[in-house]
DNA sequence: TTGTAGGCGTTATCAA
DNA sequence: TTGATAACGCCTACAA
């Protein structure tokens, strides 16, 4: 068996409870005994029991990660290892680990965080996905346990602790942008509209249209699995409209890489025929031909954000709940151009 | 404070260690109590306490996964969300937990692993990736703690539990195609010379040529961190040399993208005038234009069998070290074609 | 078939 | 400044 406090206790010839102190580098011992018990320590190759400690404190330092569907197509999303990136960078500056529960169906997934929160694995959690009508977030809610979503709440928006962009105002910036270069005819490509930031990105879409006095039409609103033919197909139909689109809002940087796809297939030409701008500014993004003008959101911050916010929650009951927004900005590359009508 | 096994004891009028058994399904407890104890568990709405329950058993019930460096390339590769599916799967089944360290650099990891491991917060580890002379593996094999490794080790092969591909033989059976359709000029682009898949791969493209008695030729082999200029700049030497080649073998599938789109600022036509072979077989592939012929490594099971063997390892230590190697298979889509010349 | 009691490795409270 | 000692919540001989 690993070596515990008493045995370095016994060695340093001093109590448990003394050796505890010393790892809490406790200021009411003495520098003498810590030079002692820490040699003692060295000597043994001590390492302290996160399991007993936790125990016994009643905080495991560690935070769990609650990821979308592994089925789901969202799950590839290079999406989720920035966030991950973001996420750890922030729980490792304060000393926390991380945990993970996935599962292939929601009812997996909610016993797995079922599990985790009650079991006590974790001090809190993160929720990486915001869709509406979450179980899980019911759940978190209802046991008022610690937790950050990143995305917006589908509902309670003011009493839950998030990480978001402004959805609705990048979907209409990115909007006007293609109506300063003259287009009007603008479709919108959406993914999951059970995803909240789906319908917050179609109606910032929506709004900008609005306010520039162009008519919505709803044969210009799609939403497709992208990779699935079915996605291909509702972006045929979309060209083959009699009045086809001159111009796409896309709702991830991956759906308009099949879009371009399913568009070069068609020997239709971006950004000469039809101009695309999508969302997340991804490594894909630049490499995609025509590299994509994209709305960058930050990813990394999400998740580094949603870390730093998580642990405060946990470290200070009293926290107030609050919501984070983090910039997003247009990345204009070569997907857009001036309307050739 | 939550519900303990006390409270459920004094519920149902038993004593905890009864509740204890229940909740093991001891055999030798009756049904009658079991029910007893039960309906009081419901009642009270008690979920047993994984630390407290760690600590006296022994045992976590979780594995850790040790990623590369999250500012590392790699770290973006598609590989990672679906290796992830699979242990995930793999642990789920057996009702495993995931636990997670990642850090920036070498020093931070090796540390996370460290306190992973010693702090007893997994019962086992798997490495996420093979790289040589890497400190993480040594330190694992010192402590002779239960781990298994993806991809193959850079040493002590026999000695250490792994899954992997045959990427030798992989690498070596996508040059063969190459050079049934008639290519003798190939070039080999490969990434990180510290990643064993890497050597391994260019290994066997070089045992290809040799059995087909083409020449090795050392501006042949390249390796780029893609999408760094630096890659592009490859990529134009070896096209601008005296004799280019006409077809390539890309260690991965992300780095064929980058390759992709080099080509396509050059003029250069896939497959009409160069023709591309990759691995990985990952989504994107098939996203590209023109999709791209690659060599499908089975990701998911990769992760599925490490998860599996590692958690046969935990619970029967003296399970024997074992080398799984799991099947490829090479997919044909559009980026190859006979030889032009 | 069930109960009692000690222990898992720490932390934390009280004394000293 | 340090040492006993009682938790923390569960498991597991050993007894009954």
């Amino acid at each position: 068996m690993a070596v515990t406090i008493k045995d370095v206790a016994k060695l340093a010839n001093v109590a448990p409870s003394t050796v505890s102190r010393v790892i809490a580098n406790s200021p009411r011992i003495s520098e003498k005994t810590k030079q002692k018990v820490r040699k003692a320590m060295d000597k043994l190759g001590y390492h302290p029991n996160f399991i007993a400690r936790s125990l016994a404190s009643q905080s495991t330092q560690a935070i769990g990660l609650i990821m979308p569907s592994s089925t789901d197509v969202v799950f590839q999303n290079p999406f989720f290892p920035t966030v991950l990136r973001g996420i750890s960078e922030g729980a490792h500056e304060k000393h926390y680990a991380l945990h993970m529960t996935t599962g292939k169906t929601d009812e997996e997934i909610y016993n797995g965080v079922v599990q985790m929160v009650q079991g006590g694995r974790v001090d809190g959690v993160v929720l990486l996905y915001s869709k509406i009508e979450d179980k899980v977030l019911s759940f978190l809610q209802d046991g008022d346990y610690p937790f950050t979503v990143i995305g917006k709440p589908f509902r309670d928006v003011e009493e839950i602790t998030h990480v978001d962009n402004d959805n609705f105002r990048a979907a209409k910036e990115a909007t006007d942008y293609l109506i300063e270069l003259g287009h009007t005819h603008i479709a919108f490509v959406g993914g999951d509209l059970n995803l909240v930031v789906t319908v917050e990105r179609l109606l910032g879409y929506e709004k900008a249209l609005r306010a520039a006095d162009i008519e919505l039409d709803n044969d210009y609103v799609i939403h497709e699995e992208f990779l699935k033919e079915g996605g291909q197909e509702a972006v045929r139909e979309l060209l083959s409209l009699e009045k086809p689109p001159t111009a796409l809002v896309v709702a991830d940087d991956l759906m308009a890489l099949g879009v371009l796809n399913t568009l070069d297939e068609m020997g239709i030409s971006v950004p000469d025929d039809i101009s695309i701008i999508s969302f997340n500014n991804v490594l894909l993004s630049e490499m995609s031909r025509p590299p994509l003008t994209s709305v960058d959101i930050n990813i990394f911050d999400l998740g580094y954000q949603a870390a730093k916010s998580l642990i405060q929650m946990v470290e200070d009951p009293k926290e107030p709940t609050k919501r984070i927004i983090i910039p997003h900005q247009i990345i204009k590359r070569h997907s857009c151009s001036v309307t050739a009508r």
